[in-house]
Parts: structure tokens; C-alpha cells; sequence
DNA sequence: ACTGAAACCGGTACACC
DNA sequence: GGTGTACCGGTTTCAGT
């Protein structure tokens, strides 16, 4: 268990990241060995947890409507149960697909994901600025996806 | 082709988004199917683009150091052709992960993933503040991911 | 650590309902 | 649109280097 990785081991994860069918023959010969090494790291990417998963991509325009907002969420006051409780109760929500406590000029950034306009206007009102010890909610959204990648820049 | 899902493809999707490494046995017997209808709808919703790819979710915080930031961007003028120029180069960049046009106080919202805070300052002044009628940059420092599923909302 | 071959098992095709 | 069977190919194992 030597949990580090070579260049071929990095080669592999960005092959994996981009797609994760590609078959190991593929992949050995990409790298000039034999599917058994390529399997074998593969194996221990996931075992040690570098892959943590696999994930079908899906495109959530085809499959329904939808529109993507980021609101950014400030406390009234910064007292660490607070934050605890609003972040447990904001993690549970479906619509909520990433929250991040950042630095700046507030406190959580989210990733929202709902049918419309009047689904963000319930959502924001029922779900978030109803919490407990909410300063201010700003929203920003999203007009256009320019790029979208789920992955890690691995160079 | 009759591009529309029913109650089946959504849960085929909302497994496969979860683990796309089920296999079509298990996911038959948790619908109470046999393979070959799985199988065939899987391939329908790959055909049709329902599904995008695959891609093997990396612990990042395993493989490498970094940090993510959001930057939020604004032009100095909002003419069509100067947003387009900025969107082509900034989604060449490796280090932007996301990026969004957004309404509201700026004009973009980029996701970036750098090593430190060092390679942050290298990259806002000489990868964007440099590009040609860049009004405003500002940023907000990932400090915890609370949560950070690539997964669309699929009820 | 890698090679090469063999065994295993899930994906895929097909005949039928 | 579904079942059950049979085949094929990729994954996984293993003996040898």
C-alpha cells in the first residue's frame, strides 16, 4: 500500500475520467503493456480509493427541463453550530448538487438545480431563506453552460 | 426513436448515475426484469444521448493538493463578439473547470482548480485579467465541500 | 512488475411469446 | 415490450519470468 502514483497510473486515471468503457486492451496498448498490469492498477486506483466511483454522465437537457442557479448564502452570525446546522439541512436537499463554504463576501456557494423559475422561487423562499439565522441570499443564473467538466484537471 | 423516458429509464438512470458499474442483472431484478429489456433500454438511453459517457469520479484530495475557487467575472462591455473571443479562450484552460454565463451582478461564474493559492495569483492575473476587456474579477475561496455530487436531480 | 494463456462471467444477439 | 437461452468478448486469475 504505497499510495502514490506513477505516470502511468495518472496516465490511466485520465483515460478512465474521460471515459470509462475503454477497455484494457486499449488502454495496454495506449501504454505499450499487457491487460494484466493495466487491470492490476486499475484494481488498486479503486481499492485505495484514488477512483471513487463510476458515474453514467447524464445529459440533463434531454432528459428534462431544467435550470441551474447559484446562490450564494451569507449568516447572520458565523457561530460554528450555526453553520453545522445549516449545512446539514442544506446537504439533504435533492436540488442542492454542491455547497461549498467559501471566503469572500459570503459564507456558502450552491448549486441549484430546478425545473424553473417559479420552482428556484420556492425553493429559495421554503427551503433556504426560511432557515434558521439567514443573512442575505443572492442569486446568479445560469444562462448559458460554456463548459462543464466533472473532472479532475489531471496534466 | 421516440425520445421520451418513462418511469423504467429513469430509475436505469438514476442507478447508473449512482454506479454505473451495476450490473444488468441486478438492476433487472431490482425492476423486476430480465437483462435483455435492461440492456436494450441502456443502449437506447446511450444511443439517443440520454446518457453522455462514463467517467471514473477521482478523489482529487487522494491524487493531488489543490484548491478550487470560483471566479466571478465581468466584462467592461457586453458586446457579442467580445463575450464569445472571452468564452473560447477561458474554456481552453485547463485549470477552468466550469464556466457559466450568469445574470445578476457578473457576467461569468468559472470554477477553477489549481495546486495553491500561488498558482491561483499566476492564474487570474496572467490567464484572465490579461484577456482583452475584462472589467471586475472577484473571488471566492473553496474552504470545505460539503457537498459535490456531479449527479443530476432525477426524482 | 510484466507476459501469455486459461477460466469466468457479464454483455449481447436471437428465437420465441 | 417482454422471457430464456446461447454465444462472445472483456475481465480476472494464475503460472511463469
Amino acid at each position: 500500500m504505497q499510495e502514490k502514483l506513477d505516470a502511468i497510473d495518472r496516465e490511466i486515471l485520465k483515460i478512465l475520467e474521460k471515459d470509462a468503457k475503454t477497455i484494457a486492451k486499449d488502454i495496454a496498448e495506449h501504454l505499450g503493456l499487457t491487460k494484466t498490469p493495466v487491470y492490476e492498477r486499475i484494481r488498486r486506483l479503486e481499492q485505495e480509493g484514488f477512483i471513487q466511483n463510476y458515474s453514467a454522465i447524464i445529459n440533463k437537457d434531454k432528459v428534462e427541463q431544467s435550470i441551474t442557479v447559484f446562490s450564494f448564502v451569507s449568516l447572520e452570525a458565523q457561530k460554528g453550530h450555526l453553520m453545522d446546522d445549516f449545512l446539514n439541512q442544506v446537504k439533504q436537499l435533492d436540488e442542492v448538487t454542491e455547497c461549498f463554504v467559501v471566503g469572500g463576501e459570503f459564507d456558502f456557494l450552491l448549486k441549484v438545480i430546478v425545473k424553473d423559475l417559479d420552482a428556484y422561487y420556492s425553493f429559495a423562499k421554503s427551503k433556504i431563506a426560511s432557515l434558521p439565522n439567514i443573512g442575505a441570499v443572492k442569486s446568479a443564473f445560469v444562462l448559458k453552460e460554456v463548459k462543464n467538466e466533472n473532472t479532475f484537471p489531471l496534466l
